[in-house]
DNA sequence: GCATTGGTTAAGCACACACCTAACTATCGC
DNA sequence: GCGATAGTTAGGTGTGTGCTTAACCAATGC
C-alpha cells in the first residue's frame, strides 16, 4: 500500500479528521479524544492507529496515558499530489484559453 | 455521507488516482483510461462511478463513447481543509517558538 | 494492598469495497 | 442487415473496515 493511499485513506472518514482537528489545539490523551465521538474507546483507538500507520500522528506513553501529538509535516505529500494536479489542470484551462483567444484573433471565425 | 468523506475516499486509491492523472491530459474516453489499469473494464467503471460522485469527474456520452473530462474546481475543498489544519498547526508551532525564546529572553531559566 | 482510572487486546459481527465473469444493449462501418 | 466495437448491467466472491462487548494489564491515589 502507497503512503498516499494510506493518508487519503485516513483522511477519508469523519472521526478521524475530528481527532485530527482536536490535536490541531495540542497534545491530547487518547481520552479525551475519543470522548466527543460516537463510538467505543477501542473504535477510537482504532481509528487512531490508521492516523498513526499513516503517519498523521505520533503518540508516546507517559505513566498510564498517552499522549497524542500531530505530525505537521504529514500532509505534505497530499498536498504536493493536490498541486501536481491543480497546476497541469490550470494549464491546461489557460492553453484552452489561448486558443479561443487566437480563434477570436483571427478575423474570421475557423470553422464552427 | 459528508462530501469530504467522498472526495478523500476517491483519492485513497491508487488506480482512481491514476485515471485523474490520465485525465489532466484532456477529455478521455472510458476504454483509454481503463487500458493501462490491471483490471477488467467494468471493475475500471466502478471507480469512475466513485470519481463521478465524489464530484472530481464529468462524463457525457457521445455517440457510443462516453468521454470523461476532469472538474478542475472538485480539489478546491481538499484544499481548504488541509490548509485549514496547516494555518492551525504553523500557528501553534510559532506561538511555542514565540514561547521558547521569551523563555530564552529571560534573564534566568524559568523553572525547568 | 486494593479499588479506580486509562488503556489495550481478543473475538466476533455486519456491511462495504474491489474485483471477477457472463450476458446484454447500443452504435458504427460496411 | 450484420459483425465488430464501446459500454453497461447482473450476480457472485474474497477481503477489509468499523464497530461491538468482554476480558485483561498497568499506573495512581489513598
Amino acid at each position: 500500500m502507497l503512503d498516499l493511499d494510506r493518508l487519503f485513506h485516513a483522511l477519508a472518514d469523519p472521526a478521524r479528521r475530528a481527532m485530527l482537528e482536536r490535536l490541531t489545539r495540542g497534545p491530547t490523551p487518547v481520552s479525551e479524544l475519543a470522548r466527543p465521538l460516537p463510538m467505543s474507546l477501542p473504535a477510537a483507538m482504532q481509528h487512531l492507529g490508521v492516523l498513526e500507520t499513516a503517519g498523521l500522528v505520533r503518540s508516546e506513553k507517559v505513566g498510564r496515558v498517552r499522549i497524542c501529538a500531530i505530525e505537521p509535516q504529514a500532509l505534505d505529500e497530499v498536498e504536493r499530489w493536490i498541486n501536481a494536479r491543480r497546476v497541469e489542470w490550470t494549464r491546461r484551462l489557460d492553453r484552452l484559453g489561448e486558443y479561443l483567444k487566437t480563434l477570436e484573433g483571427e478575423g474570421d471565425g475557423a470553422g464552427c
